[in-house]
DNA sequence: CATATGTCAGAGATACTGAGATAT
DNA sequence: CATATCTCAGTAGCTCTGACATAT
């Protein structure tokens, strides 16, 4: 019996990490990891999501904006937009008003590719918000939005866009 | 006019992205690391933090018990037990009563540094959260802890403990 | 000249896989 | 024999740093 209460919580987290934030956020970024590269079938799709709705949704960006809007270094954004451009998902071409930078865009492939990806990443934030309700969701989403943009480094804008 | 306007917005995320929870859950996991990082001095001290959290709560554990609490892989546990290990701050022998397990003990040196690290800890909470009340700040830990629970792995509790 | 951009090479921390030896 | 534990070696994806050439 004594023993049985022990087996029953010899999984269970101390308390000091179950009341912490940084605990609790680093540890969700698993599930939210993996549940979104299953249902899109590859890893490093999740980042090619965040692209193409940058993309969509802004017009034509230089990586280097791209790679502010999303928080993603520079330096790795050359890959993903690679990937993007073998797959025709989107074209880097030379921005002629500033010739250091690429102007990218999306193709037609990458708005159909985007509405498929779009199904599948709400499907997984589904089961990975499973256990709350539409008010208690919302709720989470707000919140998390503000220490986001709370937590967004400093906005430096040099020259002007694409 | 119009330059200016597209320029304040060239580093704000897609509304796609930014109503996604995974997408804030994955974002908000890098200032989480690195805020506690940056109050404990070394990388790696947000795991010491844990292990000796489970150590002082629960009593002695296997390697293989601390792994399933706190969600580290049994392979990952052997270097973070010889850290502690070495630093004096937990003990490792044999569990004479499973010889396949090790039994490991915090040390008076480990309950004292748990104490140092919660300080810190406790603080890099206060940075993360900085733009949420305390009302906020609960609520957000009580779905956070909903979610973390729900997706916790399957139970699996083979023998008796320690 | 100082800065921004794209690119590449490498390091670092985290997480997972596979295998082997030992013990139950 | 099947399983569990500890350990080591290797891999993979992610993030960050440093450097360089090019352009503003």
């Amino acid at each position: 019996m004594t023993d049985r209460a022990c087996e029953a919580a010899s999984s269970a987290a101390p308390q000091r990490l179950r009341r912490l934030p940084s605990w609790l956020i680093i540890r969700l970024g698993g599930p939210a990891n993996r549940l979104v590269a299953n249902r899109l079938g590859r890893p490093g799709a999740r980042a090619d999501y965040a692209l193409l709705a940058s993309l969509e949704e802004f017009g034509p960006h230089s990586q280097a904006e791209l790679g502010r809007r999303l928080q993603v270094d520079r330096s790795d954004m050359v890959a993903l937009v690679n990937y993007l451009e073998e797959e025709g998902l989107a074209v880097r071409r030379r921005n002629e008003r500033d010739r250091r930078r690429n102007a990218i865009s999306i193709t037609s492939a990458g708005r159909r590719a985007l509405a498929d990806l779009e199904g599948h990443v709400d499907d997984a934030q589904d089961e990975l918000l499973a256990p709350l309700d539409p008010t208690q969701r919302d709720t989470l989403v707000a919140l998390l939005q503000q220490l986001v943009d709370h937590h967004r480094p400093p906005h430096r804008t040099p020259g002007h866009d694409v």
